[in-house]
DNA sequence: AGGCTAAAAGGGGTTTTTCCTGTTTTTTAG
DNA sequence: CTAAAAAACAGGAAAAACCCCTTTTAGCCT
């Protein structure tokens, strides 16, 4: 008898190239995989056989979807192990990805012995190593990570998406139908709620957050 | 007997998940995977038993190394055949790939199946469908991509990187030991040089460009 | 209806960026 | 060594960005 392994990547070759991987391993086997959350909702609840016991969730998909994900999947399937994937880096989301219940990541460098080795502590011991370091990790860095847990509005995403262009305020405050003045006060508390002094801080926020992808 | 393929990828996990979804395959096998071009000339010098079929190259490697890891191939084993690989997007970064002369590009998006046939059709055809496109796209889109082949000095890459972080001019201008006045020359001439607006479409392009990353 | 709150808009200021025009200094090549 | 090229530097002006603080507008509440 196998465990059962769910991938959730928004890259189609990425997740079935992982797919194959899971696949060569002795005591596991890809259940299906699904390109983002909504995905893993729609089979979840389809059929309650298809619950895996591990479920490999990429981090990075677009609009906190990896965070979204892990956090509705711990919620409503405690029994299930979600371990994150960092296939590119992505700085306080893996550490938000812990928060919301992944029980552990392993990054991009990883050697294939290594993800197996994983998957089988997970199962053998319900975690992994990493799980230990998990929570010193959070408390160290909290001050700048764990309460980070901004909330956009949608114009505010939109703005930010338009100031990753070269536009000028003038000209984004057109394209959104609003004053200067209120771009003015988007821009200004967005600055202060994400603590960066000019338009670059801002667009670096953005694509670190998966906001805007260049 | 089973065509050769290497696979070359700074991202160890994807290599091996790539080597694992190849091995599936009926008619293709894994040699061995690199982590970068100068892996990929020890192991091709060490052992003519070395050359595979095909050689699956990366587009995202750091500096363009893709590229230059492209050309080398093709100079000094033209019978292998190059397909590049776009896990992440990488814009112009796939037009300089085809024009180093690989055979062939895959998106993140393929689908399993269509890596097998590009891989047979290369084998069978000795080009993957996109090759015919190729040329087309390099002729159409020259004006914006293959006469962009911009070189950069080492003071203006040093720049670039400081651009994309939120110091004004002056304080780079500080830690480059250099007058705010030449700064103010470093960016105008990058600015018409890349044919942007402003500090935005700088830090865009020093992104896109690999020259920086988030 | 009055009061509350949040989004939108505005006034007016300083600083930084952008875009010209140059000049001086340093490097390079013959 | 010298002419030419490249790199560094500058003055000044206009535009854009940034910052603080106030007012209007719109929707909601009980």
């Amino acid at each position: 008898m196998k465990y059962s392994v769910v991938v959730v990547d928004d890259h189609t070759l990425l997740s079935q190239a992982i797919e194959s991987m899971v696949n060569t391993f002795d005591k596991f086997k890809v259940l299906y995989t699904c390109k983002n959350g909504g995905e893993v909702q729609e089979k979840f609840q389809a059929s309650p056989r298809n619950i895996p016991d591990i479920v490999l969730v990429d981090v990075n998909m677009p609009v906190m979807n990896g965070i979204e994900t892990t956090e509705w999947i711990v919620a409503n399937y405690p029994n299930v192990h979600v371990l994150a994937l960092s296939v590119e880096d992505a700085d306080g989301t893996i550490l938000k990805m812990l928060k919301a219940g992944a029980i552990g990541y392993l990054l991009k460098d990883t050697q294939k012995e290594v993800l197996e080795k994983a998957l089988l502590e997970i199962m053998e011991n319900g975690f992994y190593h990493t799980r230990n370091v998990t929570n010193l990790l959070l408390d160290s860095v909290s001050g700048k990570s764990s309460k980070n847990q901004v909330n956009f509005k949608e114009n505010e995403i939109k703005f930010m998406r338009l100031a990753c262009s070269e536009l000028t305020y003038k000209e984004i405050a057109e394209r959104m139908f609003l004053s200067p003045k209120t771009i003015d006060g988007y821009r200004d508390s967005l600055f202060t709620k994400l603590d960066v002094r000019n338009r670059v801080g801002l667009v670096m926020y953005a694509i670190k957050n998966k906001i805007f992808t260049p």
